[in-house]
DNA sequence: CTAAATGGTTTCATTATTCGAAACTTGGTT
DNA sequence: AACCAAGTTTCGAATAATGAAACCATTTAG
């Protein structure tokens, strides 16, 4: 069930997409080759297909591998057309002026939070820099109250899967605690990050939930204990609540951005 | 050796994932089935298997599928590590600040332009709504300032798959008008847009080469018939060249961004 | 309330692709 | 000139992908 398994072919192709970019610099035949699991030659034959495929980038002169052009390009086209990214950020803008606080927006991607936007009340929007980055699931706001709502054996999974390394002395420590914790999200119907991930830094996270209880996403209203604690944090609650509300039932009717054809301006 | 063809499993994959994102909206399997090669059970697989490797997401209400998360996330790392677009980012903004005009980063991908960033000299950054755009190559400035220094057999095979169509009463109607063209540029050392992409849109072209002489991609300043002219902004090739030669040259010798971990913070 | 149709999923014998140990080539070093 | 390391190719055996047809589950039509 989990990613690269039994998934033939494509899935030992993103296995290396994903080891090669997990480098964060272009890299060698054999830096990958030493971090892989594939004998020689296989390996080689899926680097040359990612290549030829435009996945992966060669750099003849230096003879190395970085993520490719065409990744870029088709993420493009996945932003774009996320549902929950496009009819979210109007909620979050208003969020993090209202709230004069930073607002993240996060999906799950396999057992990590995946983050799609952010909002700093203060500074300009920034959006490539912080969309695409990734967390712990179960000691960010946003991933706890995430995985109160997933159903139960892909929770279970999940939480298998999950690192419990210890970042503060409030960061759950073990599959147990994180389960306590999720009931009694489910019965508030939001959550917090007590300083779990990140001394001093804390937040209220809210689900984005379908009419029929699928997640889709959260929402969290983040700041540090220097700025204000959880009880005034909490007071955001009916704010998050209606926009999650509203971000869900536009996410479930929405169809297409602007139908008409995008093309490039500029030369 | 163009892509999709004979790459397996991995090529039939990829070219699934771009008809999906190509819809630019959440689709059924049906509305891909219409547009694609693969008879139905093949298709059905590939989608099984792009879906469960998170690159496609499957929305079971309305069952639709849209490009996935994971691929957000590649492309962050892929953006990130891109030589290019991070080494050239500083003297985008320089650029955009002297000349006052709209600067443009793109690369090849297959016979296609894609814009990797663009500043604005008027308006803040933004970044994610225009990278990973594309464009068509023959009739735009970077695409033909890269087109005129890609390996003689490569350009034959790209020239091959441009559509040529007529976008304005300037653009080059077919491959012979394109190669004279590629000349001309080659002379130079750089290129114009005269309107050939939009009427009033106009541009100077810079190529990015190594010292070897390997196109790594081009800078362009981009302004209308309204504001200036073809002349003026040909005074602008010293400081393109400049900053071409410059991010070339660090492009080459470059590793890693910071290479220390970097962890997501928000909750 | 049944019939037909549509959209999605599974089967299974056939066929084509992938696999990887080993051998080979290339380019740079003592 | 012999060596070494990184990268590339070979080829029979092992494996995975293929797609016609059948199947199942919802809708829609009669």
């Amino acid at each position: 069930m989990s990613r690269g398994s039994g998934d033939g072919t494509v899935g030992k192709a993103l296995e290396v997409l994903e080891e090669v970019a997990d480098f964060g610099r272009p890299v060698r035949f054999n830096d990958v080759l030493a971090n892989s699991r594939f004998p020689k030659p296989t390996l080689y034959r899926l680097i040359q297909t990612l290549t030829n495929q435009g996945m992966l980038d060669h750099d003849p002169d230096r003879s190395t591998y970085a993520p490719g052009a065409r990744l870029v390009r088709l993420a493009h086209s996945a932003w774009r057309q996320s549902s929950l990214a496009q009819v979210a950020s109007p909620y979050l803008q208003e969020l993090s002026e209202k709230t004069g606080e930073t607002v993240h927006l996060a999906q799950l991607d396999s057992a990590q939070v995946l983050y799609l936007d952010k909002r700093n009340a203060t500074q300009p929007i920034e959006m490539y820099s912080q969309a695409g980055k990734v967390g712990p699931a179960y000691c960010t706001g946003v991933g706890k109250v995430m995985l109160a709502y997933v159903p139960e054996d892909e929770a279970e999974a999940i939480i298998g899967q999950q690192s419990f390394h210890i970042f503060t002395e409030h960061t759950l420590a073990n599959a147990d605690a994180l389960k306590e914790e999720l009931a009694e999200i489910r019965e508030h119907g939001y959550g917090f990050d007590r300083e779990e991930h990140e001394p001093g830094i804390i937040c209220v996270a809210m689900p984005i939930l379908t009419e029929r209880g699928r997640i889709l996403g959260a929402l969290s209203v983040t700041s540090t204990t220097l700025r204000t604690n959880l009880a005034s944090l909490e007071k955001n609650v009916p704010l998050l609540k209606s926009a999650a509300d509203a971000i869900a039932k536009e996410a479930q009717h929405w169809s297409s951005p602007d139908h008409q054809k995008q093309q490039a301006t500029g030369t």
